[in-house]
DNA sequence: ACCGTCATGTAATCGGTTACATGATTCT
DNA sequence: AGAATCATGTAACCGATTACATGACGGT
């Protein structure tokens, strides 16, 4: 049982994992698109490699499919329902970064104009989206989803403000 | 001389050093803390690493300090000036994500109020930091200084709204 | 003298990115 | 039937993080 190091790339898998019983790593890819991927992505290897750390670390646990492609299906055991509850009770103190690409070129001197017009499309593109979702969303939502789409959406909006200022 | 791929640390070593002609990775790191490391930081070590990587595959070259420590100093070369040419003429497409590990446990369901009462402290400190500087910025600063200050002033903003309410 | 903190650097490990691969469906 | 896309997975490499280290200097 290797002691592993956990990351946010951990947590997302536990969390999902916790929340839906049992999955494949191709169940986590659906759910990681279907959730947490709007401002937290996870590449779909990773979700490959991911439980087979954890559970090497003891923080999941096996089976497999019995029939079909015999897929492996992972569980949370009990440490890893210990490391999560452990994990949510904790205060991040590092703030976030923007590491916008778009805005480090404006700061080494790109010429802002076309890149403007290019991230405000993608931007209101992104709000769009974001908007019919907020809207589609019934009132029996767990409210982490109502939140995050809400932090989304006001990122959205500020991006969209700041690259049509200089358009 | 090896092909490497750049990343946008590369691109950050590439314009600082262009912008201040020649420096050592201390500098190098005195100079991101002082410049983008608001919106995108870089560990020192990889301000050692990583010029070492551009000096290799030819985007700057080495001299050695002739006294005192004796330390390596780096130049962009002609490559390396077009390299970062390049890169600054092109237009991103991925959009950046929030990636916050506060937002992460909201979303799995932990408890709002104590995680909100921190983040919007520290959102808060960080901008009246901004502010600050914002202020004492004079006239003649390069332009892409201020432009992502008002990114990083915006966003602040808009966490101070999210986790406000939540408290 | 001692202690802390800046200045300056190196090393090891590992998570993540990127690329490759292939069977199964669906569309034209 | 062929093309395209989805479903599902593996492998290799490497940038980034983390930890370790040590000399200089300013303050008490």
């Amino acid at each position: 049982m290797a002691d592993i190091a956990l990351t946010s790339t951990s947590f997302i898998v536990l969390g999902l994992l916790q929340r839906s019983g049992e999955a494949t790593p191709y169940d986590l890819k659906q759910l990681v698109g279907a959730t947490v991927g709007n401002f937290w992505s996870v590449p779909h290897s990773q979700l490959y490699a991911e439980p087979e750390r954890l559970a090497r670390a003891g923080y999941l646990a096996t089976r497999q499919e019995d029939a079909g492609r015999r897929r492996k299906l992972y569980v949370v055991t009990e440490r890893g329902r210990t490391a999560l509850a452990e994990w949510l009770a904790a205060t991040p103190d590092a703030l976030p970064e923007l590491r916008d690409p778009g805005l480090l070129r404006i700061f080494f001197g790109a010429d802002p104009a076309p890149l403007a017009a290019a991230r405000l499309a993608a931007h209101r593109r992104q709000l769009e989206g974001y908007e019919a979702r907020r809207a589609a969303l019934h009132a029996e939502a767990p409210p982490g989803a109502r939140l995050t789409l809400d932090a989304g959406l006001g990122h959205e909006r500020e991006w969209v403000r700041f690259w049509a200022a200089l358009t």
